[in-house]
DNA sequence: GGGATGCATCAGTCATGACTTATAATAAGC
DNA sequence: GCTTATTATAAGTCATGACTGATGCATCCC
């Protein structure tokens, strides 16, 4: 029902939103992803840890390093959370079109 | 570009989102939300003021009390923030498939 | 008008989490 | 093998924000 919360408040943060971002224009090392940020290293990792924890991105050793990259089905249980507001809403809407009849 | 900032800190918070799934059912007044939660009705307000910072909710006062309820544009920056990484990630899985032609 | 109800704000407490430096662990290159 | 590079974890600090009770302010009803 709300598997989303994790992608929720793994998006929540800014910093962690950056780090979602630059992934999903390629895949990147740790170390590429901290060059693009003003933090430390260590809190890009645990904003990694965060976010693939979320299903959000996965991360698969290459050599002395870590490749990240998005993981496509990990915005699918918030893309469906989401459009269950927007049929709420439609209902809603039809609920009260429906009260105008005489 | 981001102001699904907003959006998404206002529905990282799980007490918040049940305010925003029960105003999702149907429009309700704050002590009728209330009813729902186990929190006091102080902190309801305080939420429902962030929901309605983040353009997701409308209060309209109504006699003594407000009858709070969605607003349908509220999660439109929120879905097309969203469907950015939708888009990237086909445009990704594009590149990959072009780059495995001879 | 006076009491009651509904909501918002104030002030204060407390936990969570985002960040830091230091350090451990693993892999690559000389 | 030893140094260097890259990442993950540990420990500690600090700010933010979620909650509480108390209070102010309207509005309705008698």
């Amino acid at each position: 029902m709300t598997d989303a919360s994790h992608a929720l408040s793994a998006l929540a943060d800014p910093t962690r939103r950056r780090v979602f971002e630059r992934l999903a224009e390629s895949p990147a090392s740790v170390a590429e992803i901290t060059r693009g940020l003003t933090v430390s290293q260590p809190a890009v990792s645990q904003h990694l840890k965060v976010l693939r924890e979320a299903g959000l991105v996965t991360g698969t050793p290459k050599g002395a390093s870590t490749v990240y990259r998005i993981d496509p089905a990990g915005l699918g249980p918030l893309r469906q959370w989401l459009d269950r507001f927007w049929d709420a809403q439609l209902e809603a809407f039809a609920r009260v079109v429906d009260e105008d009849k005489p």
